[in-house]
DNA sequence: GTCAGTATTGGACCAGTGGTCCAATCATCG
DNA sequence: CGATGATTGGACCACTGGTCCAATACTGAC
C-alpha cells in the first residue's frame, strides 16, 4: 500500500513517475524492471521515492491499480442478465470489447500479462491479493449467475470452472495476438469467435442422458 | 547450452551441483534463486563455475534438461491407439500417471512450474525454446492422431486448441494441488477425474447439426 | 520577524546480485 | 626436468533494491 503521504505527492510529478513506471514494467515485467532506473528516468531522488513509496513493489502495484481503475471504468459492473440468451449474449459482446481494448492499448495488455508472474511473486504477494479478490469475485458473479440462468454447467466445481476459464483465457490471450501479428485485424476477429466458441464448449451445460451417438 | 568440457566435470561434483541447483531453482524460480548461494552450498567458486556453464541460465537449463528427462523416460513416447476409444484411454491414463508423479515428486513439479517464467523470460529463451519444442511436438502429435480418430474435433485450429489444452493443463494443475493439500488423495483423484472431463469436453467433436434443445 | 518543529529532499552508503578476469596451481607429456 | 594447457580460487566490477541522515524548505505560533 502508498504510503499515505502519497497523495500530497504533486500531481504532475506523480503522473510522470508513474508512467515512466508503467512503460518499464510492461517492458521487462516486475523482475526485469529496474527500479533505479524508473527513478532517474522520472527525476526522482532514492530519498523522494521511499518517501513516497514502500518501495519498487508498492510502485507496481500503484501502476497496476491505475491501469486496472482504468479497464473497470471502461467495462462497467457486471448485471444479470434476464437469460440464458441474453448471458451468452452480454459475455459475448465484453469479450470482444476486451480482446479490441487489448488490442489498441498494448502498454496495458502486456502490464496486465506482467500480473501472472505477480501472483507467485513473493514480493507481491500483498498487491496481489488486492487485485485478486475484485477479479474473482467479477467472475464469480458471473458464473453465478450463468448458471441461476442455466447457462453455466452447475456438474463441476465453481472453483474448477473458474480456474480454467482464467487459464484458457490468459492462453489464448497470447494466441490472439500471434493471429492479430501475423494475419491483421481479420484473423483477430475470427481468431476471437474461435475462442469464444471454447469458452462456450467449456460452460454450456451438458447434455444430459448418453452422449449423442457419432453423426456424419 | 553448457560448455563442452562441462561433461569433464567431476560426476559426483555435477550431481551435487544439480542437486543444490534443483532445489535453489524450484524453492524461488529462476529469478528468485541466488546463483552465489548455489555455488557456495554446492562448494564451487565463481571461477570453476564459470569455467564450466556460462551462467545461471546455463544452469537453469541443465538442471531443467534433467528433470524433463527423468519425466520422458516414465512417460515414454506416445504411440497411436487403433481407434478414439483408445485414445482416450491412453491419454486418462498418461494424464493420471502424470497427475500422481507430480504430487509425489513435488521439487520436480515446483520445477516444472517454474518453467511458466522461462517462458517470457528474455535471459531463458534459448533454454525454453530448447525444451518448448519437444514438448510442444509431443502434444501436436497427440492431437493429430486424436484427429485422425475423430477423437478431437476439426472445427478450430489446432494451434488454438493446443493453447488452450496447455493453458487449460496449467491452471487446473495448481487447482488439483490445492485440492489435494485440503482434502487429501481422495479429493485429488475425484478433482483429476472432474479436470479430465474438461479436456475431453473442450476437444471432443461438436456434434453436428442445431445444439441440442434443453432436457431435464 | 523569529524561531521551533515538521515536511521534504538529495545522495552517500549498504549488502547482495550475476558476471569477468587473471594469477597461481595442477596434471600431463615430450 | 621443463613446458604447455587444463583447472582453480577469489579479487573485482557494475549493477540491484533498500536504508539512512544531514541539509533544506516550509509551516504556524508567538
Amino acid at each position: 500500500m502508498p504510503r499515505p503521504r502519497a497523495s500530497r505527492l504533486d500531481p504532475e510529478r506523480r503522473q510522470t513517475l508513474l508512467a515512466v513506471a508503467a512503460e518499464e514494467f510492461a517492458e521487462h515485467g516486475f523482475d526485469g524492471a529496474s527500479y533505479n532506473r524508473i527513478l532517474e528516468r522520472a527525476g526522482f531522488s532514492k530519498g523522494v521515492a521511499y518517501y513516497y513509496f514502500e518501495g519498487k513493489d508498492d510502485l507496481y502495484a500503484a501502476v497496476l491499480a491505475l491501469t486496472l481503475d482504468t479497464l473497470a471504468q471502461r467495462f462497467g459492473a457486471w448485471q444479470r442478465p434476464a437469460d440464458a440468451d441474453g448471458f451468452w449474449r452480454t459475455l459475448r459482446e465484453r469479450y470482444f470489447a476486451l480482446t479490441t481494448h487489448i488490442v489498441n492499448d498494448e502498454r496495458s495488455a502486456r502490464l496486465l500479462r506482467s500480473m501472472s508472474q505477480a501472483r507467485t511473486h513473493p514480493k507481491l504477494q500483498e498487491a496481489w491479493l488486492r487485485f485478486e479478490g475484485p477479479l474473482v469475485a467479477w467472475f464469480q458473479r458471473v458464473l453465478a449467475d450463468g448458471r441461476a440462468l442455466g447457462a453455466v454447467r452447475g456438474d463441476v466445481p465453481e472453483s474448477l470452472l473458474l480456474t480454467s476459464l482464467m487459464g484458457i483465457g490468459q492462453a489464448t490471450d497470447g494466441w490472439l495476438l500471434e493471429q492479430w501479428a501475423h494475419s491483421g485485424v481479420p484473423a483477430l476477429q475470427r481468431g476471437a469467435e474461435q475462442v469464444f466458441s471454447l469458452f462456450e464448449d467449456l460452460l454450456v451445460p451438458r447434455p444430459v442422458g448418453p452422449p449423442p451417438a457419432k453423426r456424419r
